[in-house]
DNA sequence: TCAATGATTCAAGGATTATTGAAATATGGA
DNA sequence: TCCATATTTCAATAATCCTTGAATCATTGA
């Protein structure tokens, strides 16, 4: 991820609508969620929605895949990786006082269940 | 750092001289830099730096002492490590397939226990 | 006190982003 | 083909953010 891509994945994330959004779709994991269980679990309007949707998935933090007539929206995980290694790496200059508390808390995290993460 | 914390440290971080002027004050350390210095190295007008060092500062990414006639900005690590603790665990749910790989650089360059860091 | 230095505040503007509802597009089934 | 469903696109408006330059504030030293 170069600084480019992280300041667009950071402006897509500072939105309360689109920070809910990838939560959700990080639980849903690779099954993802249609346009629709979106904005019905997030209670905001269809055009809304689609406009962040958009906005996530030119950050690259989401990806889209038509399924008959609903459109599937998954999380990418590798874009979300990158951006809290951009983080840690280019933006901290991986600096020790900043990064090993936020890398012990990852690394104690066990496999969550997604039942857990409800 | 709760959710209204991060998302508006996240709006902080999307904007080029805001993230630039982050990077500068993670490199000079405690030490931090004066708000002239900044807008000198960052190439932006006093006035300008003033607005970006002020957003910085709601954002609780930064903190700023008067020294004489200078105002010395520092980054705050705590809310650093914060927000990218908030990235694994609020935003990403803890999910290994995301944190792993980033939890992973940040070891090599800071071996810290879990107990240490209690 | 006066001038110089370092920085902030303010108002105006321009630019970007968010919300809304209506219209358009795509798909699948009767 | 026609209709219903799922979603996006568009245009208009509102809200927020960014930049600029002038004015102001705070501190120090002569």
């Amino acid at each position: 991820m170069d600084q480019r891509q992280a300041l667009v994945a950071f402006g897509a994330l500072s939105q309360e609508t689109r920070l809910h959004i990838i939560r959700m779709l990080v639980v849903s994991g690779p099954d993802g969620m249609a346009a629709g269980a979106i904005a019905e679990k997030a209670e905001v309007s269809p055009s809304n929605v689609s406009f962040h949707l958009k906005e996530l998935e030119r950050s690259g933090l989401i990806a889209q895949q038509r399924e008959s007539r609903s459109i599937i929206y998954t999380a990418n995980y590798e874009a979300l990786g990158g951006l809290i290694r951009f983080l840690m790496e280019d933006c901290c200059g991986g600096n020790p006082d900043i990064c090993a508390p936020a890398a012990a808390v990852a690394a104690c995290c066990a496999p969550a269940t997604k039942e857990e993460l409800q």
